[in-house]
DNA sequence: AAAATTTATGCAACTTAGTCGCAAAGGATC
DNA sequence: GATCCTTTGCGACTAAGTTGCATAAATTTT
């Protein structure tokens, strides 16, 4: 796992330190988007949030990770996979990956996020 | 145009205040959604943002607003209407209304953010 | 290998959109 | 016009994310 994570950052001329190990490695095993403090509390050693932000931007600019922001003010991070949707539960607050059809659209779409209540929330 | 603003608080069972009408009116002449600052700026009298936020946070629950949050951690706001998709050009800061059809979705969709490069910006 | 330079990290102070408590103002009801 | 309830404004607060600066770690130069 850890080579992986190295390769990743060696592909995009990132270098290797254990705080971005750290992070990566957090985000590689997630299923879901999640929050800084969900990444925190996930991680097994303690790191400021100037390092956790100023490495998220790094790898954002380089591509290997993407963020959006919720409705409660909040990011949500994950690694770049194929560009895929995010429905939020505006109830339960559960964050679900789906793939969604959009049809053509004119210019270049990055992120979609859906709102709502989701299945189980809607009764 | 006051008169209809006026027969929207009524039909929502919200008392019909300056305040209220204030915010109303910069929303129905709106094309697009508008942050605070947005509204504050086209509003012909000024206003405290709690006041702001209050009866935005009424109307939320009356159904007569719908907000959503960019990525610049504001938050926008537009009259309900048909639920439409927003595009959020990450360059121009643009926000475009748009149709799109999702196919069929379970649970409720209620927003859809779309962000990435408009048709301009993409070149 | 030591010195010099560059890069990464942590801490604390800061920023800013939005929230909340409270007191004054405004309306309605009697 | 006294009482009650709602709305508004002010100012203090909250909290996610940012920034400046000093230290620590890694890399390059001598
Ligand atoms: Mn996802
Ligand atoms: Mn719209
Ligand atoms: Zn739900
Ligand atoms: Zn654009």
């Amino acid at each position: 796992m850890n080579e992986q994570i190295q390769a990743l950052c060696n592909d995009h001329n990132i270098k290797f330190t254990t705080a971005r190990s750290l992070i990566l490695e957090v985000l590689k095993a997630a299923s879901h988007p999640l929050s800084y403090e969900q990444i925190k509390e996930k991680m097994h050693a303690s790191m400021d949030k100037a390092t956790f932000y100023r490495n998220i931007a790094l790898f954002e600019e380089a591509g290997i990770v993407h963020k959006f922001e919720s409705d409660d003010r909040k990011w949500y991070f994950e690694l770049t996979g194929t560009t895929h949707a995010h429905f939020i539960c505006e109830q339960c607050r559960q964050i679900t990956c789906m793939e969604v059809d959009l049809g053509k659209i004119e210019g270049e779409v990055k992120s979609i996020v859906l709102k709502g209540l989701c299945k189980e929330c809607h009764k």
